[in-house]
DNA sequence: CCTTCACTTAACCATATTGTTAAGCGTATT
DNA sequence: AATACGCTTAACAATATGGTTAAGTGAAGG
């Protein structure tokens, strides 16, 4: 990955069509290594790896419990991409719809995020 | 990168600082490479080889006019993977309460004869 | 012209990524 | 107690990434 904070890491992480496969699955059920390789094509230290990665952005969260490791998937990384990618929504959702929903929704959580949706510079 | 799909090059250039600082800049006004290279502190070439990396994803087009060439922000591959990461909203979307968030994810659960048609899972 | 300017390409280096197979480690099972 | 299971780590190889400086290309301009 190219840069070492969170939001790269998070990107770098959805770059990977195996592992945006493997969120695909964690979004409908907590699951092993071994459920998760199953209908993949590669072996299981690549998925534990491609687990890792995921760990590592955030993504995803694990636990034991005796020889099984399950995987959870997290929403806050991928709030944060989503709310990366939002700053442009203009450029393409010539309605602006779904961005004052957003705006609605920011708004009716909380103003300390209100900066995020104004300023539409990376300061990195 | 690690696949060479569109979606999959389109995260993988957003997974760099720098790249996004150049959309950040483009999503106010087109520039061309120096004015793109000025704030950042890497040499020229090195923007040049980022912008090609945004243009394979097709993040940006680019026109030459004499000895400039101006690169322009593209919105499609930015809608793309806005798609793709809203199919997860429902888990950090506040606009949802607990109860619709369980209701979403049992029915997800509960599609297993529906997935030809729209399983969220990705195939490659 | 002949140089300067804007930019790209080439060559090189260091590091990261993604896969493999084999080995290791701890928990279950028999 | 011994074996099988679930998963991770190690070691290896191939390829990609991202930075540098130096050289090349083509248009502008004195």
């Amino acid at each position: 990955m190219a840069g070492t904070d969170q939001l790269s890491a998070v990107f770098s992480a959805l770059s990977d069509p195996t592992r945006r496969a493997i969120i695909a699955e964690l979004a409908e059920r907590d699951a092993t290594v071994t459920e998760l390789t199953a209908p993949l094509s590669i072996s299981m230290p690549a998925v534990s790896r491609h687990l890792k990665v995921l760990e590592r952005a955030a993504l995803i969260s694990r636990s034991r419990s005796g020889k099984w490791r399950a995987s959870h998937l997290e929403s806050a990384p991928l709030r944060e991409a989503a709310d990366w990618i939002d700053r442009y929504r203009r450029f393409w959702d010539s309605s602006l719809t779904r961005l004052d929903a957003h705006l609605a929704a920011v708004q009716a959580a909380g103003r300390a995020t209100d900066r995020m949706v104004d300023d539409p510079r990376e300061l990195e």
